[in-house]
DNA sequence: TCAAAAGTGTTCCGAATACACCCATGC
DNA sequence: GCATGGGTGTATTCGGAACACTTTTGA
């Protein structure tokens, strides 16, 4: 740190110790999509307070450390997954958040292929598991309140960024992703429209494969085309659903 | 503050003194309108650092004080408003933002009729006044940043809830309240076609009164009306401009 | 041959757009 | 009368919603 002898900072005017008092930390909601649901990875706490109860992933933030770096590494250190999109959506810091000292955490959220990986369970928690959104168990501090809040973001970034992909592995059929887009929005689309538009983007690289072993006639196999959607958003195109 | 006296608090099992250094502000970006043009009100510092320098109004939040509290206060003091609605919009955490010390700001917006009072100049800032979005000084700290993703969240909400309406007087007629949105959205609108979408809205109710002293046949005028929108929004209206 | 999903084409309707036109007022 | 903005009506276009239909595979 920085020049913490001063005992006042000028530019507010006011004694440093009487408000350098807060801790800071980061919670991460962590989106997966399993069996045509929605679902969130919570830990099991194994420490006071709240011990037992499910909670959000989350840290105290380093003295040195950004907040998109600590949300990261909180990341990293349960999935092992690194360079993951992150997204603040919101502070949360009420007198009465944590019961034994003022927290102020920022919200975070990420999409994650569920399948790629195993949690970790740590130090803290006992252990990982996902939860689908319309059944959570009962949370620690705030958590429902950011987790919800985290939701509600997650549905309008989802229709306004092509965002849902990364809840898809790589290759995907056109139905996987719209039943993906009718568990994250809540409503059934209709097939043909849904292709019609989201084939019109020129977002989606269709790949010579097909699915195999199924019942039916085999589905082509699309996968996201990053670039491109890049180059035309740049062109001022925006993903809208 | 409720137990600062343990060094350790459990849950994240870590001594307290190392962690809890962070200081805690709110800044606000308060939008206005006037002659055609979006500003926003900018104090000139009277303090280092960063002193002469203009910046964005905010302070340190109190040790007892929740963020939105934090932020009406900050608003009231320099303005006199009380009540006003402010919307959080991010958490600015970068190591480096501060000069002295680490200092987690949280930006909140609001947007007033700029017409109605007139900015009081404080202890810690010389003057107060406003500036078009277009046309900034230099600012202090990272305001810019938190200034720029302001601007950026306000311009996303106003096209999806009725917060421009905020920015003129109570009663106004419908060409001005075309000219407000055409000045945040940065594009024109066919005259008919606005009127038409707006007035189909049912939010505006139309006053027995006109425009005075004008060279052209008088405007009738319009007030928001915010009870009305309130019922519409609950039976799953949505405002999109 | 049947079930199940893949994939296509077409009609219909409403909303957005463009544009033309008349109205009221002060100077 | 004419400049200025107030205010209205309508034809056209475009995109979305609804839905019917054909195709391909495994069992």
């Amino acid at each position: 740190m920085k020049s913490t002898n001063a005992y006042y900072i000028s530019d507010y005017n006011i004694p440093i110790r009487e408000y350098f008092i807060f801790g800071l930390s980061v919670d991460c909601v962590i989106f997966g999509y399993q069996e045509g649901e929605i679902k969130v990875l919570l830990v099991q706490r194994s420490l006071e307070p709240f011990k037992d109860h499910w909670a959000l992933i989350g840290d105290l933030v380093e003295p040195e450390q950004n907040l998109c770096d600590a949300a990261n590494n909180v990341l990293e250190k349960l999935t092992g997954l690194k360079n993951i999109y992150m997204k603040q959506f919101f502070a949360f810091g009420s007198i009465d958040r944590h019961p034994l000292d003022r927290v102020v955490t920022v919200g975070y959220f990420s999409v994650v292929n569920s399948l790629s990986y195993n949690p970790i369970a740590s130090s803290w928690a006992k252990s990982a598991e996902w939860f689908s959104i319309n059944e959570l168990p009962e949370l620690a501090f705030d958590h429902y309140t950011i987790l919800q809040k985290g939701i509600e973001t997650l549905k309008h970034e989802v229709r306004h960024k092509p965002t849902g992909f990364e809840l898809l592995p790589t290759k995907f059929t056109l139905l996987e992703l719209q039943l993906l887009y009718e568990a994250l929005l809540g409503y059934k689309f209709d097939k043909s429209n849904f292709r019609k538009k989201i084939l019109e983007m020129n977002i989606l690289q269709p790949l010579n494969e097909f699915k195999e072993n199924v019942a039916h006639r085999p589905a082509k196999l699309f996968q996201f085309d990053e670039k491109r959607y890049k180059v035309l958003e740049e062109k001022g195109f925006s993903f809208e659903l």
